[in-house]
DNA sequence: AATATTTGACCGAA
DNA sequence: TTCGGTCAAATATT
């Protein structure tokens, strides 16, 4: 691969073009685990390989385009809505007549509230405020959530979660998203709906849409959305629990995590991964901020990273390796061929 | 104590 | 009337 030029990249793009990037490296890092239990670990790498590389393109096109300044493409893809991993089933822009945009004036205590009740739609596919995406990582969008409710839908097995983002009251964003595991359950899939644009945009990069871990626990540990049920072991948990094992790693941006197989040419074959639980004040996390910080404000470093992820000469002990375990990984990869 | 989640109730849309 | 989206008190977690 040629070196590339890293020079007058706007922010958002730098933005996208990282992300790709660190994409890569989640795609691996999240597989990896699935390798020793996979039937065909030669089609699960060829798959990964194929998914890395199309994200490496995407992040160096972005990183070769003339300086766009604030395009909509790039913005979208900053503000969440760029997900070239999962299936996008409708995209649309935001009217100003969303479900919730009219939600924030009806404060009323006690159940006699809703004096001047808030006009509600319900969200489906014909609602153009509403995004819908298949993934198997749902909590993985990089925004900061609150879950605010939790409903059973007729005519499915699981339990729809909705959250609200967690800066609605202080900075007044608008955005919903809904969270409901698909009746196939291998792996879990879950389609996720998207309301409103985030008005919040400071929070995507260094924050994680789940940061909670009550909330992460809450689907993860009992996906089937039955309480009573205490099979904790579900596939995410799993993954969960192995990520927490390999905490040794450094984070990635947490919200680079989201990761799935839907365009992918081996039907069937998905991967997961939930980020470790933590919490803004953990030290893991705010060594992974600090690190992340120094990666974004060291943006020519990223090509090289990049070129180094494609073992194009990468040192393991090069310090500027977003991870070092990700080209011993890959190198494992390249092996199986 | 502050913040987040749970869960039953409320209420608009279909 | 039913269904689903939201509220908010109660509860749990940090």
């Amino acid at each position: 691969m040629a070196v590339t030029e890293s020079v007058c990249l706007s922010d958002e793009q730098q933005a996208v073009a990282v992300r790709e990037v660190a994409q890569v490296y989640e795609l691996i890092k999240t597989q990896q685990p699935l390798l020793l239990v996979h039937q065909q670990p030669q089609q699960l790498a060829h798959g990964l390989l194929n998914h890395a590389m199309r994200a490496l393109n995407v992040a160096l096109s972005v990183m070769n385009q003339p300086h766009a300044s604030s395009s909509s493409s790039a913005a979208a893809a900053a503000a969440g809505h760029h997900f070239p991993v999962m299936t996008m089933i409708k995209a649309e822009s935001t009217p100003a007549n969303s479900p919730a945009a009219d939600v924030s004036d009806n404060h009323v205590a006690g159940k006699a509230r809703r004096s001047s009740p808030a006009k509600r739609r319900r969200i489906n596919c014909e609602d153009k405020s509403s995004w819908v995406y298949h993934t198997v990582v749902p909590h993985e969008d990089g925004y900061q959530w609150r879950k605010y409710g939790e409903k059973k839908i007729q005519g499915t097995h699981f339990t729809r979660s909705y959250f609200r983002c967690t800066y609605r009251d202080d900075r007044g964003c608008q955005a919903t998203k809904q969270i409901q595991q698909e009746d196939k359950n291998d792996p879990p899939m879950f389609q996720v709906t998207y309301s409103n644009e985030h008005t919040c945009t400071t929070t995507r990069l260094i924050n994680n849409t789940n940061n909670n871990p009550a909330a992460l626990h809450s689907l993860t540990a009992n996906p089937n959305g039955h309480p009573d049920d205490d099979s904790d072991d579900t596939i995410l948990t799993k993954m969960i629990k192995q990520e927490q094992q390999a905490a040794w790693l450094p984070s990635p941006p947490p919200d680079l995590t989201t990761i799935s197989n839907n365009f992918d040419e081996t039907p069937g074959l998905h991967v997961s991964q939930e980020v470790p639980p933590c919490s803004s004040n953990s030290s893991a996390i705010s060594h992974y901020a600090d690190e992340f910080d120094h990666h974004q404000m060291g943006q020519q470093l990223e090509t090289t990273v990049m070129e180094e992820a494609l073992g194009l000469g990468a040192d393991l002990d090069d310090p500027y390796f977003y991870d070092p375990n990700l080209l011993l990984i890959y190198e494992n990869l390249m092996n199986c061929y």
